[in-house]
DNA sequence: TGCCTCCTCATACTAAAGTACCAAAGTGCT
DNA sequence: AGCACTTTGGTACTTTAGTATGAGGAGGCA
């Protein structure tokens, strides 16, 4: 909000200074007027661009990228983004345990404090879950 | 491509237009030189926004879209595909059942058949596979 | 009408998944 | 060294998930 203001309030004022700019070499003569024009033009052109694609920027969904702060504030270890990770590929916990050299019971116990963390209630929903918050 | 040199060769057009009645404006005194100004600005700035939303929009990866055909190809019937969309959001059996009023057994005996056309072992499984597939 | 497919539901069973504890070893920090 | 936390693993148990099989009803179609 308050960014958007002193944007508007910075083109205004750049708007401003080019009528001055335009009068002031109307009078002297020193540029020509197609020039003074093509300026204005180039310059709101950019102007256009620039907004535009900043406001796009925030309104996108931020997709693909990884919300690693995120993961940090749900408190998930390293071990248990792993085996989250395990499970959004569909892989069974004799599967993970197989992969990542651990027992099977230890896959149950991350599994079941990823699904308190992530307040699951089944693996499922966890990946669900866990993708909307940009975590897989 | 052929758009591009479309819209450019507009663009130039424009421009060239401007200029001449910029010039125009100026010996009949008609409209005031600040006027002109702001026309241009304004109208640049438009079309940056305008050609900026556009190449935007093209770069953008088509996802989300679902393959409907590929829903077909794969055999799923119709409520086959509705179970298969709940699994995706992590729901159990008998949640399932309750949201969609079938009890547990037609939903298991749904799940059973997902699984196997979509070559999964697990609902887990089947989620990533359609993903894969673009079907959800 | 008979056939076929889908949808529905049930029973009985096996296999995973998940919960609740407990406990030991490792890691990082002070 | 002591503390906090993670990682690992186990036992025992409950709950879901998934398989196999059968069977009746609904709708489309030759």
């Amino acid at each position: 909000m308050k960014k958007t203001i002193v944007t508007f309030g910075l083109l205004i004022l750049a708007l401003l200074l080019l009528f001055q700019l335009s009068k002031y070499t109307m009078v002297s003569g020193d540029l020509r007027f197609e020039i003074v024009i093509a300026l204005v033009a180039l310059v709101f052109f950019i102007i256009g661009v620039y907004l535009n694609k900043r406001s796009l920027r925030k309104n996108k969904i931020p997709s693909g990228q990884i919300d690693f702060k995120k993961i940090e504030a749900l408190d998930l270890s390293k071990r248990e983004y792993e085996v989250l990770k395990e499970i959004s590929i569909g892989l069974s916990n004799k599967e993970i345990g197989e992969k990542l050299f651990l027992s099977e019971s230890t896959i149950k116990t991350h599994v079941s404090n990823i699904l308190v963390k992530l307040n699951a209630k089944r693996r499922t929903q966890a990946v669900q879950i866990a993708k909307e918050l940009q975590i897989l």
